[in-house]
DNA sequence: GGTCTCGGAGTGAACGTTCACTCCGCTATA
DNA sequence: TATAGCGGAGTGAACGTTCACTCCGAGACC
């Protein structure tokens, strides 16, 4: 086995045995075990555990932040691009939810905290698609005038409860229900026509 | 300190510890210590630790559910009762942040995997306000028609979601913000009025 | 009333287990 | 043979849980 090889192995089997046991439940002997490899072979490649769990996130995240990309176009209207993103991120939780639990175990401990005040302190949108499109969509009156940090629970909350629902089995999500979850999310950020005309007919009223 | 007495400084002292260290940051002998208790004596309430974790997020999930009922009235239109719920719950939570966190830790857990697998499963309405606010609101052709755990999806994640970033001091929810917030979830399941009238006036294009 | 007895709540040191991490002998390759 | 990479038994710390013991207040008896 390759140099490169079994730090992938090593990856994989802590992937699947966290997904599987929760980080607390996947004790290095057993990673080792599974990756083929001896414990001490791990800490080559990693210095402690939670370096080895940080740097799976990071292969996960920037492989899904590919995975988005592939096809947006910034031209498209608001709406489309929003579809495109959501649709997009929906369909790899549910096409890899092995990535997705281990994803949500990791957003939802200190690890995770740490990772999104980052993120959302430094408040340049270097690609964070999301942050841009809020951002863009706010000022021509078409995003609802909110802190981008409420926009981002309206738009992933759902969607990572109904990736998580399914992968659960509590609900099936085929591609036309996917299609209108997303919807309905966009519907709660974006200006309805109905508050848009109201502000511009009557501007001091608000 | 009478028998009761020493029971709830138990539940509190483990209230704290979690809240601050995680489920696994919390060994019994702290718990004692913070509870002026000895180790042992945790046991003769609680047989294991884990049913210590279990039935304090009862008597939390009890204390909320009672909370959001207050002022509840049937008679009102879904729009009304939605929000009363939501900015109930969304109040409750960041007027107790400490019980926000455990609650998220513990749903977040296997331990909250079994509690919705109950909760989805078992049909009945009982207790379950949103569920019987959703079902009906179907019916009538105000709530989207998806299935209901899309619906909550769309409620409680963003709701979820906000409340953290508030608790982390992401954003500052004052009461015009999370009204904001409740109403535009109230966007993502609500039936919108030209969706509306384009069903009922070509039914056959759907 | 004073003293003795007893039941059971309370205690915390000790136990067995589990874990992340280390260290040194082995092996494959050149 | 020399060297670099690897393996897995070993190590100490930390954990949940136990159990032999302490302590105290309520009755029983004088």
């Amino acid at each position: 086995m390759a140099n490169s090889e079994k730090r992938q192995e090593i990856l994989n089997a802590a992937l699947e045995l966290i997904t599987e046991h929760g980080f607390h439940g996947a004790p290095i002997a057993a990673i080792a075990q599974r990756a083929g490899v001896g414990a001490g072979t791990i800490y080559r490649y990693f210095a402690t555990k939670d370096i080895l769990i940080i740097e799976l996130f990071q292969e996960l995240h920037d492989k899904i932040c590919e995975y988005l990309m592939e096809g947006y176009e910034e031209e498209q209207p608001f709406r489309t691009r929003f579809l495109h993103l959501s649709t997009a991120l929906l369909r790899y939780f549910i096409t890899n939810p092995q990535e997705f639990r281990y994803l949500e175990q990791y957003f939802n401990s200190p690890y995770g905290v740490e990772f999104r005040r980052d993120k959302i302190l430094k408040s340049e949108g270097d690609g964070m698609p999301y942050r841009v499109l809020f951002e863009e969509g706010m000022r021509q009156q078409v995003v609802r005038d909110l802190p981008v940090v409420v926009l981002f629970a309206l738009t992933f909350g759902p969607l990572l409860a109904v990736a998580r629902d399914h992968i659960l089995g509590f609900v099936d999500l085929d591609e036309r229900l996917l299609v209108q979850t997303v919807e309905a999310c966009w519907d709660s950020v974006k200006v309805c026509p109905m508050e848009l005309a109201k502000k511009n007919v009557y501007p001091a009223a608000e």
